[in-house]
DNA sequence: TTACAAAAATTAACAACGTTAATAATATTA
DNA sequence: TAATATTATTAACGTTGTTAATTTTTGTAA
């Protein structure tokens, strides 16, 4: 009974931080005004979160778990290196729709080693569980690699993209993503 | 004559800047003390500066120099495909050598659109000068895309490896870069 | 219900941040 | 030497994350 009140509590506070982050942008995060959003004095915070930086963590977490609902509401029709190609479009365009998620996911100073250590791994299920099955469909070799490859073709340009303004052109952006996984799909091909 | 002197001054703001990050990391850097190592009041600063991200947009583009002379310093022998991965590996050392670096370079928040424009131009640039030579001794195809491809690969790395502390052993994170590199590399082979 | 103890929430306060305005110190010129 | 322009400094503001002290609320026993 006092766990679930608690975690009521925080839930107040997580999403408070997370409407912040989408809609004003994490520049606008800060203890007072997510408090302020939860309905409860900045201090108060504390009493459910060790700091600040353990509820971005726990954002980060849910962020990630959206960006693969998203992908999966597409509702991707498609089959094997199209459906691999299409979903990690989809992915891209979540982070695209929110530049903020981006940041905090992925390049926000959120050093909780505890949590951290595992964060590649929530990454990797992300994708795993979404390509498992266009993978099997078909008969190439390195597909772990390959895997590997595309998933940093995707970081690298959103970082970039995002953070430092390259390229300029949203569609310079999106061919350029588009053009390297089908490079990497096209290897060894049978 | 006026120009001169200012020239001076500022060098010895961006002269501080850089050995605060190199030394104490990015984190520690403010225009208190910058200017306090400098050998300046604080608001000084804003008598040669517009504000604190113009002083970091400059470090960000003389440490992205000095990436590029590291690499030419470790006076690689290799040629050909064995040269583009020593390479390759040279440039991830030298942010491994400063993570705060990499911080700054990639992830600081310095949005100045004017210089953040070139920014990849830079960057490509650094890796065209000391890789054209060993493209061309390569009969491959897609070459601009492979090295498109390898500098993903780099930066993602990078990011996840010092951003985020995956993969946790140096080892590993090493191991999975040369491995994607040596991948990208095999493709196409005549 | 009343009195007390425990828990939760709030205000006050601190040090550090980037930045600007007002002031002091220094150079330059007449 | 006196007046002016330039440069540097201190004072101050609003904001940040965080902690301590204090108030308010809740739960329990008489």
């Amino acid at each position: 009974m006092k766990e679930i009140q608690e975690a009521r509590i925080k839930r107040y506070f997580i999403d408070a931080c997370k409407e912040i982050i989408r809609g004003e942008g994490v520049n606008s995060v800060s203890v007072r005004t997510i408090a302020e959003r939860a309905g409860y004095s900045f201090a108060t915070l504390y009493n459910y979160f060790k700091d600040i930086k353990e509820l971005f963590i726990i954002c980060v977490d849910e962020f990630l778990l959206e960006s693969e609902e998203f992908i999966i509401s597409r509702n991707i029709k498609s089959t094997g290196k199209q459906a691999i190609l299409d979903k990690s479009i989809a992915f891209t365009m979540f982070f695209l729709q929110y530049p903020s998620i981006f940041k905090l996911v992925f390049t926000e100073d959120i050093r909780e080693l505890r949590s951290q250590t595992t964060f590649k791994d929530k990454l990797d299920g992300i994708f795993s569980n979404l390509l498992s099955s266009d993978w099997n469909e078909l008969v190439i070799e390195n597909k772990k690699i390959k895997e590997e490859l595309i998933k940093n073709t995707i970081y690298s340009s959103l970082l970039l993209y995002l953070n430092r303004f390259s390229p300029k052109e949203y569609k310079t952006f999106i061919d350029s993503i588009t053009q390297q996984i089908k490079y990497i799909l096209s290897f060894d091909d049978i």
